[in-house]
DNA sequence: TCGGTTGGTGAACAACTGTTCACCAAAGTA
DNA sequence: TACTTTGGTGAACAGTTGTTCACCAACCGA
């Protein structure tokens, strides 16, 4: 071997599906946003395995099937692509939530409820949840703020949802955002082995979650005995 | 602007201290692992803003003011420089274990010892611990394993330290790995928030601190409501 | 003193990079 | 119908990359 590019995939074909070298036709072009997404995809592929300071615009765009320079008609900078895919994570993340909070039975229940929930989402947009888990300590700063402001205002939104409970309900808003903010980080970290155990060991899956609830218990356990402000 | 390198530093300058164009006078070359330790100050600190998966063994050389071959006299890739990273990372967190070991007294002061533990650590050896939080979820695997295998050994190790303190000591050994993951993941985090907090306000560096007991505090009061092995 | 090993050098290679440019087809608007 | 905007194209640019190579100086053991 005597020259590589930064990282795999050399090969400088563009796509099957394009009809031939010169500009003739085109045919199925413009659609609205179809270009976007395919962008948008591609760098979601790309970004299983690389991470976003090291995604560049051209290999986005050959995943993408399309000309280096359509790149800038969507996006500036490889920066806003990221935000976009946060963005993006996070709104199905909420969704997630909102449909969780409808049903609040019993603490026990409730457990098992959301990491199911959990589970079954991380399931469904893996991608997606990997980018975050992967640019929650990224080199690239707008990204790495953002997915910040976002874990930090799901865990408010949690405090609030909690204070609805038994026994915590009286605590003082500091304490319930620590709460929070603990059974976020937990969720954070399941989500995270959930994604390692279903490329790895997909048969291991339900240890994961079962480790994933005795946390949560535990923490509820903390519940009973911790006196606020001290 | 016209063209650009993957991120920063488009000079081509090589370091102020060497001789001439020709070979002449190298005068101080060999001294043992000079450039080995070069190389790796210099990886670590263009790591502070640069993920190593978009390392280029150029830079480094370049960061180590060394000719590009150089490396490979001592590493085959840039993992196997990351590995070495690692290794020393967890070399010093070890040894900042061993010392807390030695003195145990009662929870409460242990919990603030440990804390104060960790933050001077962490103010010793910033690059590392920067480099380790942001490559525990590494694209480059070789990396990503290695650290993961250092952060469970770590918990195991705690987990036979805890196996000493009241309460806890009767236990059934899964339940202590339980909560010594959560000790751990907590430390993880605590170890990154005094990372951002260094960098970004260092006045709010005592609530990031305050914060981080509060929490072990929690986790110390779950430990008296927990019953094991339900 | 000699021969080999270790660890450095600069030059060269092809490959790939981000970004700009003029150009053009289709869709939307008057 | 004409005109403008939108979103695509390929070619070109200079700059950077990983890796190999022949070469050489210093050190090491005999």
């Amino acid at each position: 071997m005597t020259s590589r590019p930064r990282s795999g995939r050399s090969g400088g074909e563009r796509s099957p599906s394009r009809p031939g070298p010169g500009r003739a036709a085109p045919g199925r072009s413009v659609d609205k946003g179809r270009t976007r997404r395919a962008l948008l995809d591609g760098a979601l592929r790309l970004l299983e395995d690389r991470s976003l300071d090291n995604l560049g615009i051209r290999e986005v765009t050959r995943a993408a099937g399309v000309a280096p320079a359509a790149f800038y008609r969507h996006f500036e900078r490889i920066d806003d692509l990221g935000l976009v895919l946060v963005d993006e994570a996070f709104t199905t993340l909420r969704q997630l939530m909102r449909d969780a909070r409808d049903d609040v039975d019993e603490a026990e229940d409730m457990i098992e409820r959301s990491v199911a929930a959990l589970v079954r989402h991380v399931h469904d947009h893996r991608a997606h949840y990997r980018f975050i888990a992967r640019e929650q300590y990224s080199a690239v700063p707008t990204v790495r703020l953002a997915i910040r402001r976002e874990i930090r205002l799901f865990a408010t939104e949690l405090a609030t949802d909690l204070a609805r409970l038994p026994v915590v309900d009286r605590w003082p808003t500091p304490d319930l955002v620590m709460l929070a903010d603990l059974i976020v980080g937990l969720m954070v970290e399941t989500a995270r082995r959930l994604i390692d155990v279903i490329e790895e060991n997909p048969e291991r899956e339900p240890e994961v979650v079962a480790e994933a609830e005795r946390r949560l218990r535990y923490l509820a356990f903390g519940a009973t005995a911790w006196r606020p402000r001290p």
